[in-house]
DNA sequence: CGGCTTTGACCGGCGC
DNA sequence: GCGCCGGTCAAAGCCG
């Protein structure tokens, strides 16, 4: 119950400081199970979490298209299959199979229900980012074996064609460090799968060709390393000509250009992350071909710093979105008064001024603990080695000899990683340094009324 | 005024 | 070598 696994960094780069690892996909498909049944810690029946209420909220940008299981000859997720307190919990936001450890079986192969039951076991929280190599040595029959590699030298006859799973509702963020895949598909290093399906969600990558004409003739055509995600576009296709909503995530993006893609009725939009000048974060954007209710992004490079958390960093990060155009960043921090609809809109720059919060919660918190030694952590937490126990939800039943101590190097695992911290106040609430259980409001996270005038949110 | 999107042009990789 | 294709640049205009 109390394995390890190392933290890892991704294979592009030794600097990376997440993003195209850090996938958080949310669910909103009615038949994945848990999206909307996460519980708090407590056990409350009114418990449907802030958690929760975000993801659904958040994914209510987002058509729904609930899965014909049968139709798609995919095997519907049974309870018995989950059936345990962390079942739910585990799905909907973190069914993190890049955290799973070596072995583990989250998602098993129609073989491998036998082995079902030991999912208890499977952490929910650790984040782990597979190495190429990693996933290539996975044995068949258990999840990895469903993570297709997807390498900048092997060619797909599938090209684009990623949205044959059942995804549905799955939400694409780029905070640090993690990849929470909800019910929906998981994105992996240079890999994606559909963890409900048996079907792969295949990105075609290779295809995809980064040049840099006007850089110093550096070749990166085939070896620049890319993530690739796929989410259901939030809007239809005809929303704009030749514009795309692309849901904004925690960065900042500059689109830079805009091409037709043979082959593809939709165009490609090219962004640049806006956050940090010389940064060279890229994402290409681009609905698939074979099924236009998805959203095709890909990710180039890596960011060379840390999440915008200031506002002008976020600065017409949703401009993309036409409809929102009046709803920016700039204007949810400045007016507090918008309507519902304006607060669909905004969710997701809400989330980035929340995940702000966050980080400021977690460092008050670290204030009170005072302990040097996760302090180092958290500085070195990407190379640190941690139990994964340190992210078992605190459940009425579960075996929660969880230790103070142990939360806290908790907080500073997650320090780094607020959208992780996100989820995890909301499963364990806050606690304080005497051992008490604070009700911090986590809730202000979800606070998507707009009336949140918390000082910590990023505009000064 | 700064930052954004749009869009045509430019450039290099790749296949034939 | 040539042409296609995709990725990027940069000017122009828009927006708050």
């Amino acid at each position: 119950m109390c394995s390890k696994f190392q933290l890892q960094k991704t294979t592009m780069e030794n600097n990376y400081q997440g993003d195209l690892a850090d996938i958080f996909l949310g669910s909103s498909g009615p038949n994945i199970s848990g999206a909307n049944n996460i519980t708090t810690t407590s056990g409350e029946s009114s418990s449907t979490t802030a958690a929760a209420a975000v993801t659904d909220r958040w994914l209510g940008q987002f058509p729904s298209h609930p899965i014909n299981y049968s139709a798609a000859g995919i095997e519907e997720p049974s309870v018995q299959d989950f059936g345990d307190p962390f079942c739910n919990l585990r799905d909907p936001l973190f069914h993190d199979i890049d955290m799973l450890p070596a072995g583990s079986s989250l998602f098993t192969s129609n073989n491998d229900n036998n082995n079902n039951n030991n999912n208890n076991n499977i952490s929910l929280f650790g984040p782990k980012i597979l190495e190429e190599t990693e996933m290539k040595s996975r044995p068949t029959g258990n999840i990895f074996s469903r993570m297709l590699q997807i390498s900048p030298t092997t060619k797909l006859a599938a090209a684009m064609s990623p949205c044959n799973s059942p995804m549905t509702g799955a939400v694409a963020l780029q905070p640090p460090s993690t990849v929470i895949a909800g019910g929906g598909a998981l994105v992996a290093n240079d890999a994606i799968i559909s963890p409900n399906s048996s079907k792969t969600c295949l990105m075609e990558n290779s295809g995809l060709q980064i040049s840099s004409p006007r850089n110093t003739g550096i070749k990166r055509r085939k070896s620049q390393a890319k993530k690739v995600v796929c989410i259901p576009a939030p809007a239809p296709a005809n929303s704009r000509q030749g514009g795309e909503i692309v849901p904004s995530d925690l960065w900042a993006w500059r689109k830079y250009g805009q091409k037709p893609i043979k082959g593809s009725p939709y165009p490609r939009g090219y962004y640049r992350c806006s956050s940090s000048k010389g940064c060279s974060a890229r994402k290409q954007v681009e609905r698939s071909r074979t099924d236009p209710n998805m959203l095709v992004i890909t990710y180039t490079s890596e960011h060379n710093h840390p999440w915008p958390t200031q506002r002008n960093s976020l600065a017409g990060s949703t401009r993309s979105q036409p409809n929102n155009s009046k709803h920016t960043t700039t204007s949810t921090s400045k007016n507090n008064t918008n309507s519902k609809d304006d607060q669909q809109n905004n969710i997701s720059t809400v989330a980035q001024v929340n995940i702000s919060k966050v980080k400021e919660e977690v460092a008050e918190l670290q204030d009170l603990r005072d302990d040097h030694h996760h302090q180092q952590l958290a500085v070195e937490m990407r190379d640190v080695e941690f139990s994964k126990d340190s992210y078992q939800p605190i459940l009425p039943d579960s075996s929660s000899n969880h230790s103070h101590e142990d939360f806290f190097a908790d907080l500073v695992e997650l320090e780094a990683d607020p959208l992780n911290l996100l989820f995890a106040k909301t499963l364990s609430g806050d606690i304080n340094e005497a051992g008490q259980k604070k009700t911090i409001d986590a809730f202000n996270l979800y606070d998507w009324s707009g009336n949140n005038n918390n000082k910590s949110q990023a505009d000064p």
